[in-house]
DNA sequence: CCTCCCCCTGTACCACGAGTACAGTTGACC
DNA sequence: GGTCAACTGTACTCGTGGTACAGGGGGAGG
């Protein structure tokens, strides 16, 4: 129904761009009609102000997010079908992933509205809330299905060990960008890998 | 010379509330000149533009950050001097102190910026920067003390290591930013605070 | 007491970006 | 030929950043 021109996805393509490159307030409308090619009307008709822009955005953003992270983590289990394996190459994968991006990630939008959250609407941010609680869900699960096979050395709660792999990341894009160095987040993951071996080793008794 | 009525200070106090509360941008110069009760020519007295404010936040914000750890870090070493014990009692003493916060954390200016960097100049950007960097030199000093006599039961870049120090904390913040909750930076320091005891563990033959 | 200078107040003004409000055009499909 | 979605184009308002002063008030030094 869309495969004509698509004016909408190419205006989210482009605001896209935008706003990981300059953060969503800097990045003015003048600027996203005039990469699109349409008019400020044109605009306007599809997206009733900023804010409506913001939502899609993310919405798209997460789901792309999620498929990522799905499709990531499917591999993995194709080469090591044990949980703890799994975990630690799909972790691997994503640091590698975080690696090969020319000029480094993006950096998450999810941040990146955190910080500047009083912009937005409600609707904005209940859906960042509701993305994060939805990777917390996504790595307890696997967490849980791990510390079910290998005892952790140390007690942990699952769902702030969930919430480390998105801690990780967004701190690490965080030091990304303000050190305008490139690989700080693969450096995180990596980390956090070890941390994950560490935790999950087998007993040696 | 500045006991009378200190009016940079008070508008530095005022900005950066309200900054920390919802972004840079998203303050207006119209409300701290009203929050701090002088004219807009006051304030372009003494801040040329949103910039120079930014930088002096920026200044004044990664000072009291530094005297917050040194001093943190040497109640730590008041309570045991082994430099591994000493860091758990910091990051204990650092995760408490978050959690004491009311409403939690501000949050970092640091992310907050990096996340806007494109609405700055070079300056900015640059002390940004330097405040990353000079944690690491910290974090990383301090971790190769530890590691000298305690040798690490997994590689790390001990650069990265010290990273992740800014990282877990920034990263948290982002969490708690986003979802709303209050305890999530200190739960994740907690949580890098048992992989520091995995990682630095005596071996056990 | 006068003067100078710092620290402002107050006003007037410009540029630019968000958002509103339409009126009109174009092309596809029924 | 008519309808409708998807636009274009223009014209306007409003808030905010920023400039450019002109002037006031009060404390310190001569």
């Amino acid at each position: 129904m869309e495969q004509k021109v698509d004016t909408r996805g190419r205006i989210l393509d482009i605001a896209e761009a935008a706003v990981l490159d300059k953060g969503f307030e800097a990045t003015s409308i003048e600027e996203i009609v005039a990469g699109a090619e349409i008019s400020r009307g044109g605009f306007f008709y599809h997206f009733k102000d900023k804010n409506a822009l913001a939502r899609a955005m993310l919405e798209r953003y997460i789901e792309t997010e999620d498929v990522l992270y799905d499709d990531l983590f499917a591999r993995a289990r194709e080469l090591n079908d044990d949980p703890l394996h799994c975990m630690l190459i799909g972790l691997k994968l994503l640091a590698e992933m975080l690696e090969e991006m020319p000029q480094g990630h993006p950096g998450c939008v999810i941040a990146s509205t955190a910080y500047q959250d009083r912009l937005f609407d409600e609707g904005v941010r209940e859906l960042n809330r509701q993305a994060i609680l939805g990777w917390r869900k996504r790595f307890r699960g696997m967490f849980e299905e791990i510390a079910a096979k290998y005892e952790p050395r140390e007690p942990v709660n699952m769902d702030a060990l969930g919430d480390m792999v998105s801690g990780v990341v967004e701190g690490g894009l965080v030091l990304q960008r303000a050190l305008r160095e490139h690989n700080n987040a693969s450096e995180q993951i990596m980390l956090f890998r070890t941390y994950l071996k560490l935790l999950f080793a087998p007993k040696p008794n």
